[in-house]
DNA sequence: AGCACGCCGACT
DNA sequence: GTCGGCGTGCTC
């Protein structure tokens, strides 16, 4: 038989961590599938799952081709935009494209299940059913019923409703049997609703109305920094900038941090509109995200509301894009395709020519930069909504406190006021568990993870020493392994201490701790947030979990614990990360009529970056630290790429990265810094090394990536010691 | 990655 | 004698 397609070869993106496309014949015998439909090839000796990417000559050597086994899709599964979405990220990301397309779907569209929604069986009278005399069932009576009841309902009725109504199935087969009625699959209808709107919007503020009415004048890809105070209302401009969007049956993308996914948030969209609302969270079962996804993709669902791998949900009728809290770090994946899910959503809003916005109280650098360059659109909202009030910063100087306090008297004095006053004080400490640190007095030991080179962390509670790392655990030694002497203390203080402490100062209080222990069981955060939100006097204590995005009318003050920690850290981005945070949480104090009040605890008062934050104007603090960037080349104004290796011995790393990292055959002006070992140097049992790319412009980074990685590829160690490559990294420990 | 092939050490 | 260690090569 000759071929159905002469010369012509399937392009496929194959997920094997291997950066090109593989070639195959068409299948025998079927049309040839179209791009973005999934087919099984033989790949080697086993059988894998691809996309098909495009039709083409093939350069290889027909005796090499194998044919495709099996089309899975008819109709493209996958959007052009999202093939394209793809394709940018495996370019920019130096990402092998066919494990770029299987993070992008859900895992069983990537074990090759059906992409089928799980359709609706109705049962529904025939031409002849319609016209049929339910008298002559005199003798059936239970089919006779079916049959009346199927005739008052000619459009046909559910098979799980007639269930319900105790009509048994077998009179329904038997009416089939008769050609009286079939059972039809049905789509799940896309109900028109009567009216768009579920709840009379409040009135906006004039900034917040400047804000929607510049977003809603936009026209194609428009990308806007929504860069508004904490409490200035900009979900608010959110549900009213999509508001025409939704009318004329578009759909909405909004990218929210994980943390930010509560119930609450997926409420307060489902309340505005009459649209489906359709929430990607961590959560979900395989079969749930699957159908979230299909939903999705066939337009039932009006918004859609997800963490960072929603960037990837497919759209029928996209209107516009959102990232909430766009300066989250949450946004960017930490493993395998190392993407950012904010930058994913303005090239995404680029190719399907919509507006994105971006917004945040406390905007990344990078983005800032961008909006100041006029690259983004800056919508700015200086003011609280209502006529709250902005909270009052001030510094603590906590020099002469000892180790053993880790509050100050006048920040103890402040949080009894509160109590007093019967409003609520938050003490923020980055730190869960009791104490960070356990160590021995006599030789200076001190507890380190058997993996990882950090200290392991006391959790009091449950009585064991964890590793924040890797989550190693192991019992509280009574004797120092160094010494033997039992003279063990710890230093140091998390949450867990911070509850004990607060509730033996202030007994009769209530104390509510907020972290990842207190809240690991299924709705003990609900619960928590609800016993704040009844306002009753309390003090709670809690990591930046409680810094992102809840509303606390009564809380009125906010100490924060180990602020310098951030602004003295070796990681440059440091300063950036502290300010937001600080900025956040100062953001959930003072919203009603009462002003907050932040006191920031320091051992350092007199550093300058900490006083510009007390102004609590972000800008401020950004600006210096653009100043601080633009000098040194860092980013917005240099761009960085990662190499890191991990490997089982400490040397491999170094060596590999060292005898790769040779300047010759690289662009000018790429630096390279390193191979050095990583801040963290051990984690999870493995020695990490790393080699930092800088460059000014973007063309030669990408340049020099693809020389680094060929050399890499070609490594005979670099496949022992296993490496990744992060493109604008974010964490550099 | 995942699998086959191939060449050297210590076991029934 | 062979089972299995992991170095190395390849995947259309």
């Amino acid at each position: 038989m000759p071929p159905a397609h002469p010369g012509l070869v399937l392009k496929v993106a194959v997920p094997a961590p291997l950066r090109q496309l593989f070639d195959y014949l068409p299948p025998r015998g079927a049309a040839l599938p179209a791009p973005g439909c999934r087919c099984e090839v033989p790949f080697g000796n086993r059988t894998l799952i691809g996309v098909v990417w495009g039709h083409e000559q093939s350069e290889v050597a027909s005796g090499k081709l194998k044919a495709v086994r099996r089309v899975i899709d008819e109709q493209p599964l996958i959007d052009p935009d999202l093939l394209a979405l793809c394709d940018h990220a495996a370019s920019y990301y130096h990402h092998p494209i066919g494990d770029v397309v299987a993070t992008l779907l859900p895992v069983l569209l990537r074990q090759g299940s059906e992409a089928l929604l799980p359709g609706r069986l109705e049962w529904q009278l025939t031409a002849q059913g319609r016209f049929a005399e339910p008298a002559a069932l005199a003798r059936a009576p239970r089919q006779q019923q079916a049959l009346e009841l199927l005739q008052q309902h000619p459009q046909g009725l559910p098979a799980d409703m007639l269930a319900g109504l105790d009509i048994q199935r077998s009179a329904l087969v038997a009416l089939e049997k008769k050609g009286w009625v079939v059972l039809r699959e049905v789509e799940a209808d896309t109900p028109v609703p009567r009216s768009l709107m579920a709840e009379v919007p409040p009135t906006p503020g004039t900034e917040q109305q400047a804000a929607i009415k510049a977003i809603q004048g936009a026209h194609g890809f428009t990308p806007f920094l929504l860069d508004g105070i904490t409490g200035s209302g900009k979900t608010e401009v959110y549900l009213q900038a999509m508001e025409p969007l939704l009318k004329e049956g578009k759909q909405i993308l909004v990218l929210v941090p994980e943390i930010g996914l509560t119930p609450q948030t997926v409420r307060r969209f489902e309340k505005r509109f009459n649209v489906p609302v359709i929430s990607l969270h961590s959560g979900l079962t395989d079969r749930e995200r699957l159908h979230g996804w299909l939903r999705a993709r066939r337009g039932e669902a009006g918004i859609v509301l997800g963490t960072r791998s929603a960037i990837f949900t497919p759209l029928l009728r996209p209107g516009m894009i959102i990232v909430d809290e766009a300066h989250d770090g949450s946004l960017k994946q930490q493993d395998g395709l190392r993407y950012s899910a904010r930058d994913l959503a303005v090239w995404r809003a680029r190719l399907l020519d919509v507006p994105v916005i971006l917004g945040s109280a406390t905007p990344a650098l990078e983005t800032l930069q961008l909006a100041r360059a006029g690259r983004y659109r800056h919508l700015k909202l200086h003011n609280r909504a209502g006529d709250a009030k902005p909270p009052t910063l001030l510094l603590e100087d906590c020099r002469a406190l000892s180790g053993r306090e880790p509050l100050s008297p006048a920040s103890l004095q402040a949080i009894e006021d509160t109590l007093k006053q019967k409003q609520q004080a938050l003490i923020f400490i980055n730190r869960r568990g009791y104490s960070p640190l356990i160590h021995c007095h006599d030789c200076g030991w001190e507890a380190e993870c058997r993996h990882c080179s950090v200290h392991m962390t006391w959790h009091k509670r449950d009585n064991r020493l964890i590793c924040h790392h890797c989550g190693a655990q192991q019992r509280i030694p009574r004797h120092c392994p160094g010494c033997g002497s039992s003279n063990l203390g710890d230093a140091g203080t998390g949450t867990e201490k911070l509850e004990e402490l607060l509730e033996a100062r202030f007994p009769g209080a209530s104390v509510i701790r907020v972290d990842r222990d207190s809240t690991r069981r299924k709705g003990s955060l609900d619960a928590a947030l609800k016993k704040v939100h009844g306002g009753a006097p309390a003090i709670l204590v809690g990591t930046q979990m409680l810094a992102k995005g809840h509303h606390f009318p009564n809380l009125t003050l906010a100490v924060i614990l180990d602020a310098d920690g951030g602004f003295l850290s070796s990681d440059f981005r440091g300063p950036e990360h502290a300010g937001q945070l600080i900025l956040q949480v100062a953001g959930r104090t003072g919203r009603e009529q009462v002003a907050g009040r932040v006191l920031i605890q320091s051992r350092h008062p007199e550093h300058p970056l900490l006083h510009l934050l007390l102004s609590g104007d972000y800008h401020k603090l950004a600006d210096a630290l653009l100043g601080e960037r633009r000098d040194v080349g860092l980013p917005p104004f240099g761009h960085l790429a990662l190499i890191r290796t991990e490997s089982a011995k400490a040397e491999e790393g170094m060596t590999l990265l060292g005898e790769v990292a040779a300047l010759e055959g690289l662009p000018e002006g790429v630096q390279l810094l390193g191979p050095i070992p990583a801040p963290i140097e051990r984690r999870q049992a493995r020695f990490r090394t790393q080699l930092l790319l800088l460059a000014p412009d973007r063309p030669p980074l990408h340049r020099a990536i693809d020389v680094l990685l060929a050399r890499l590829d070609s490594h005979p160690m670099a496949r022992r010691c296993r490496w990744h490559l992060d493109v604008d990294p974010v964490d550099l420990l």
